[in-house]
DNA sequence: CATGAATGAGCATTCATTCAT
DNA sequence: CATGAATGAATGCTCATTCAT
């Protein structure tokens, strides 16, 4: 079947999704990500050729769900700088929590030596992203609604706030007992709402030159 | 032969640490590392027991510099919350800039679900750490000298935009091509102080009711 | 479509061919062949049944070159046994060089222990070509043109010496560099020319009862 | 111990050596010659790096005995040119017979295109002796001992020979069903003499200018 | 306290083959 | 008669660890 193909294909891709995130690359064995996919050892290889071919096409499958909204964003001319901030903020937290095994995968692996290739495409992927967020800054700073702020690294900011929320769960819920009580912290649209409310305060004070 | 021990343990987990700041946990093995500290490869599980320990003994080794002066800074009467979120700042740009080998490792294998108890061992070594900051924001909202805001995302905010800017480094040149000059970015004294800027900035536009 | 079928069978055992030959039975793969030939992976089991099958078909069929023209040889009445032999060396270096993939590919395999059945396959195919010469010589011996020489041990000299001419090209050109020149030095025909007039002359000197 | 560990190491040679005459190179697992030598699986890489590692080193171990005795033949200034090529016949068939596992492999595996490496090596370890041979006759010829013959082919003509003797047992005890009666062919003396007759007389025959 | 040798489990990958269509 | 997908066993090799000294 047609449909069966690509589950397969799907269904390796997720758990190795999964398992990255939950082991990491080299503490993931092929092995591991065929038995969760209830599928042969040797489909990953007839597949993606290798294990590293098999994360390269999951991360480039996967971040497919980035790209689109932010480009329409940059192009809106109704809205202000500051409306465009906020809704980049929202659509990153949504997306970062909603596809956290990925983030945690990706924020992990990119900063490893080995595998340059897979490195570079992934930094590729991001930077794609962050770059936009950079040129709505910009664009705010020379319309002289922003303060002439450090562009770069409120992206920096931006993202590793809510990369750090994701990869600390275990310290953040030492730090706030109370997140213990949801099942899923990052499924909880409290929690998301309060990290958005967070980033867009924090991004106000910031930019604006006349804080709300 | 007493310092010679020393020596070798201190040169296993140096290597250690860099190594798995490079490669991963998993990506790294024990001959490797032995063959970096120029010692048998018996020698990691004759003193600390096993791979797995040799990673304990080293985040608890190598954590150390993170304690002391963060406590003096809590307790000191003469400084105001302000100054102390700034000085706070200061230090841990400088400290996880200096000791980004081990940021990047302890970021990366804090959210792996293997090995739980190391993995607990992290998360409490930043706790201690986080929660000092955690109180001098509180204080700071206490003495009415800040806002109300959300003290446990603040140090996601500080921690993480640190954090992002040691992992990201390739997607951080991509975004600002001039950082390509300096040799070692991390040790580079403007781009210390350019980012302990913008980090005041940002908390100080967050925490203060009156901007400056 | 029959004309197909058969094709894509001769495709299959040409490409097994030359792949056994370069790189042996077991270093080389099904799929190896397959893609040579152009043709689907599973072809070979369902033409041939298996890899083994391949071997022992090719082996049948590519050995058909080799029969023939030894019976008619030593059925004329009017050659005498030492043109007869002429004649055979002739005919064997001619064939061996030019079906040099077989003669490699044969001569290896015939030494090996697994796969019984091949291996006695093989030899037949030979004694039948072998045993025409012996029974050439001995007629040489009962005519009294011949010495009374081991003709079994005659027939090693004669194919033994072609064979590793095939076999060692490497280490011949290191012997005489001269060699070098030829592209193709077994498609060469002064190369030929020197290899039959050698062997003529070797076996002259020995079966002759007066050299010439 | 120091016997021990040499032991090991030649117990996985030896055992390489007979089982990659057996089934060939590829045909032979490491697994296998493990099995067979008693030791673990990973004492393989661990001694010689890798399989293709221990079948060069074991080539280079075993050919050792092919060494020596040719260098003292060539200088001995007592002895006329066809005594030493008796010798060096007599010298060739007890070596080649006494070593027809080494025998067998290299004159598999000497022709093949993969692995470039070993297959030089190879080529140079025969070429050694082969070239003293090649010496020898050409120093007849100078002497006007000899016929002007071709002496790389007689070179092809002696080792073939033995070579053809050794891989095609099979096929010569069809031809010769008295073989059948050795328990091992190879070793029995009266074979060996047998072989040495005919090849002695055979170069004795075309080397000399007139025949004994 | 130190080490080279050794181990067995596990790794990613490839194999010849078979299956469903 | 033909095929792309799938399989389980085997491949060479590396791993963290242990052992004998």
């Amino acid at each position: 079947m047609q449909t069966e193909k690509v589950d397969k294909k799907e269904q390796i891709m997720d758990a190795a999704q999964s398992l990255f995130a939950a082991q990491g690359y080299e503490g993931t064995s092929v092995r591991d990500i065929c038995q969760h996919a209830g599928v042969n050892v040797a489909m990953v290889n007839y597949y993606f050729g290798s294990k590293e071919g098999l994360f390269e096409k999951m991360v480039e499958h996967k971040a497919s769900f980035m790209r689109g909204k932010l480009e329409e964003l940059l192009k809106d001319q109704e809205l202000t700088p500051v409306e465009k901030v906020d809704r980049i903020i929202g659509i990153f937290v949504e997306r970062m929590f909603s596809h956290r095994d990925f983030t945690l995968t990706v924020t992990r692996e990119m900063s490893k030596s080995k595998r340059q290739s897979v490195h570079e495409m992934m930094a590729a992927v991001f930077f794609r992203n962050m770059s936009l967020l950079k040129q709505i800054i910009e664009e705010g700073i020379r319309k002289k609604q922003f303060r002439k702020v450090d562009s770069d690294l409120c992206i920096s900011t931006i993202h590793g706030t809510i990369a750090n929320l994701i990869s600390a769960e275990l310290m953040l819920k030492m730090l706030d007992p109370d997140l213990n009580r949801s099942v899923n912290l990052y499924e909880d649209p409290s929690f998301r709402k309060r990290v958005i409310h967070h980033l867009r305060s924090v991004m106000r004070h910031h930019l604006l030159k006349e804080s709300n």
